[in-house]
DNA sequence: TCCGCGGGCCAC
DNA sequence: AAACGTGGCCCGCGGA
């Protein structure tokens, strides 16, 4: 590797550094060619459609690392020169890479230490450590006069249920005094009594009069209780949540990133190092998170954080005034709905772990079986490598490929099976260790005294859906729900509700044809699966193989299914598949008309917008559709008229393409436009259920425990009676009211995916 | 050894 | 060059 003059024996440098300097020349030039394409050696903020999967995307792009070796060396060459490491220019004769790069780690502490002096040195004169009782009662008094503070908590981590809090951020902003208490830090500082002090703020960070404003409230409302029994009260704005609604394609919500970014709009531009570059390595390395970090500095970075919260709390108000709309979305639904969350994620589902065990070594020995079968099929290929079937399949043993694209997934194993019978075997192997691996196995490990705590996110989707991780528990099969059991004593009630999505879309729609089965109580799915497969509706009825079909059919053409996949997933002919499209617009003209000015609202727009006013934006739309639409028109006059099917009409191959190239990506932004509204609109109704719902348990003591999108869980005791079922089913259906009733099915379960009908259930009961 | 990515697949 | 949407997790792979 070229080391910039480190090592050279001819020693001749500045000719050295000249060539060096030709060739950044050069490279500059080139990177400035490339720039327009792949940005290189450094981070830009970009946005974009994925080429593969064709989502569209926002995020930080970082440059391979490739050139990072040649950076550092740069870097502690320029100090040798400027004598910042001390150390002459005739030493760096001696130098090889391993000692260059060595002194590199040198002069990073360095910068880092002259950092962290110069801004001790220029801390705001309102930024304020309370570690002694004289600062604690000033604070105190002024706290008193403050109707709406900032809050936040530092911790030693960010599990919300083994870590703690040792600090509290608050900002006042009457005083316009940002204060850091800190209790918990490993240092020779003097604090506050950890006990002692929480004590004194209790009542403070308890009360409801004095509101509170975090950034993501879930988390630090989370630590307060679990970690020290403090059950905030006041909570009235979550800045993270507020930003989501402004934009929900942001590709980061951390504070910081957010400040980065947004900081200028609002007179904080902070160019200072960021607290990850000082101690993101000393905090992964210490284990014990924030409180490692000297006071000194530590401080400042938990003052700033408040200090920013309340700037963007301010800044996202300013943005609320422009679109009140959107206040009053946050004010009805998505503040609520945080404690909502706090109180799922609390309350965890029990596992059984004997059944788990015992379940997971069922698994573990079929799956067994199976992979000895697969090594007789397909030999000793590492079966679970995608690259090793494929080459075993298509290359070996010289299966034809179905797929054209030497794919392995089950769609196509499934056609395969009747070339080699070892596809079956693996289909089943598949299936099973899916299962282990994902969900039997790893679930019961992440259990927290007995309990599985998942996180539920308000503002996990780009349409206002909950999002579930760590685990997701909106995802778990059947088969995997049964592990999940409830507590002694406890039934778990499933509310769900029925057909939501296509309920809100003959209500948005108000085609009238749409509505009328829901208006006279007849089944939606039942008729459309009578009319396509031409069955007698008996034949139709809910739990046939017809109804379930038109289930697909339905969500899939509301959606914009293409005649294509509807033919494969039903395995009827393309003739019919597209035939059944026609007729479902034709059939449904108003619905045909909502799609259609739905997807004008965002060819207009560049936005569309939820029942309850939820915007989703599609940033840069706006000019695609100007771009489909003129080329339409230049087709219509061409050629008459634009094709529904593009490749396989009768137009140029040249202008097939260039039309491909506007109509792929306005077609996916219909499709999503329309998919939000829908989903959105379904996300919030279930919104507004479950604060309605949450109120109500936290009234009798049952425990909310998760949302699985049109469903509700909760866990209630086994002597419920059907009337307060119904109760709670009454919540459910009169979340809003719409042009179509709103039904809802429940199912009781003493162990989930077991569940029984609500009418089974008392029918046992009374048994019994 | 860790990280990002793509393929595959689970849910609604 | 071939068109349902919203998510998250596991695995192998290639690069650092």
């Amino acid at each position: 590797m070229e080391l910039f003059g480190f090592g050279v024996e001819e020693d001749d440098l500045a000719k050295k550094q000249e060539k060096v300097k030709l060739k950044r020349m050069r490279e500059a030039e080139k990177k400035k060619e490339l720039k327009a394409y792949q940005p290189t050696m450094r981070e830009i903020w970009y946005t974009g459609y994925e080429t593969h999967t064709g989502k569209i995307k926002q995020g930080i792009f970082q440059t391979k690392m490739s050139d990072s070796d040649k950076r550092k060396l740069d870097m502690v060459h320029d100090a040798i020169m400027h004598g910042d490491l001390g150390m002459g220019v005739d030493d760096t004769k001696k130098f090889t890479k391993a000692h260059a790069l060595r002194l590199y780690v040198v002069l990073m502490k360095q910068r880092k230490i002259a950092t962290i002096k110069k801004m001790i040195a220029t801390k705001p004169h309102n930024y304020i450590m309370v570690n002694n009782l004289l600062s604690l009662g000033s604070m105190l008094s002024n706290l008193e006069k403050e109707p709406i503070i900032a809050l936040d908590t530092e911790t030693t981590g960010v599990n919300v249920f083994k870590d703690v809090v040792v600090g509290i951020s608050i900002t006042l902003p009457i005083a316009d005094k940002h204060y850091y208490i800190p209790f918990g830090h490993v240092t020779e500082v003097i604090q506050l009594d950890a006990q002692r002090l929480l004590d004194t703020l209790k009542p403070y960070l308890e009360s409801d009069s004095i509101k509170k404003v975090l950034h993501n409230a879930k988390f630090d409302i989370h630590m307060l209780y679990n970690a020290h029994g403090i059950d905030l009260g006041g909570f009235a704005f979550d800045t993270m949540i507020g930003m989501i609604l402004l934009n929900e394609n942001e590709p980061s919500f951390a504070l910081k990133n957010l400040a980065t970014k947004y900081g200028k709009y609002f007179g904080f531009e902070d160019k200072s190092a960021t607290f990850e570059e000082l101690f993101g390595d000393d905090m992964k390395k210490n284990g014990d998170g924030f409180a490692s970090i000297p006071l000194d500095i530590g401080h400042i970075y938990a003052c700033k954080d408040t200090h920013l919260t309340w700037a963007f709390y301010q800044f996202i108000q300013e943005q609320f005034d422009r679109i009140p709309e959107l206040r009053e979305y946050y004010d009805t639904i998505e503040r609520d709905i945080t404690l909502v969350s706090v109180e799922m994620e609390r309350n965890g589902f029990e596992i059984d772990f004997e059944y788990a065990e015992e379940y997971k070594k069922d698994l573990a020995g079929d799956i067994a079986k199976l992979e000895e079968e697969l090594r007789y099929h397909f030999g000793e290929i590492n079966i679970n490598s995608n690259v090793q079937l494929a080459t075993k399949l298509y290359d070996e043993i010289g299966l034809s490929d179905p797929s054209k694209k030497k794919s392995v997934d089950a769609k196509t194993l499934e056609k395969l099976a009747k070339q080699h019978e070892g596809c079956k075997v693996l289909l089943e192997y598949r299936n099973l260790n899916k299962l282990l691996s994902t969900y039997i196995e790893p679930l019961p490990q992440k259990a927290v005294n007995g309990r599985l705590h998942g996180e539920f996110n308000q503002g996990g989707t780009v349409t206002g859906r909950y999002s579930s991780r760590n685990p997701n528990l909106q995802n778990l099969p059947k088969k995997a729900r049964k592990i999940i059991k409830a507590s002694k004593g406890k039934v778990i009630v499933g509310i769900d509700f029925s057909q939501i999505e296509p309920r809100v879309l003959a209500h948005m729609s108000r085609d009238s044809k749409f509505m009328t089965p829901y208006l006279t109580a007849r089944d939606l799915y039942s008729e459309i699966a009578s009319n396509v497969f031409n069955k007698p509706l008996e034949e139709c009825g809910d739990g046939s193989i017809y109804r379930k079909y038109a289930k697909v059919i339905l969500l899939g053409v509301m959606y914009g299914m293409s005649p294509n996949a509807l033919a494969e997933m039903l395995k009827i002919s393309l003739v019919d598949a597209t035939k059944f499209i026609d007729d479902f617009f034709n059939t449904y003209e108003d619905v045909t008309k909502f799609v259609k000015e739905t997807s004008e609202h965002a060819d207009e727009h560049g936005h569309v917008k939820t029942m309850f006013n939820r915007k989703r934006r599609f940033t840069g739309h706006r000019q695609v559709a100007v771009a489909y639409h003129h080329m339409c028109k230049q087709i219509e006059q061409k050629y008459g008229e634009v094709p529904t099917d593009i490749w396989g009409s009768k137009l140029p191959r040249n202008v097939k393409m260039k039309f491909w190239d506007v109509a792929k990506p306005y077609g996916r932004v219909k499709r999503m436009s329309v998919n939000a509204v829908i989903q959105g609109t379904a996300a919030e109704i279930m919104k507004k259920a479950m604060i309605k719902l949450w109120k109500y348990c936290l009234k009798m003591g049952y425990k909310m425990l998760a949302t699985v999108h049109d469903e509700c869980l909760i866990e209630v005791p086994d002597t419920i009676t059907i009337e307060e079922i119904e109760e709670l089913e009454k919540i459910m259906m009169e979340a809003v009211t719409l042009d179509v009733p709103i039904k809802v099915d429940t199912e009781m379960s003493l162990r989930w995916g077991n569940g029984v009908s609500k009418k089974e259930w008392f029918e046992m009961k009374g048994a019994a």
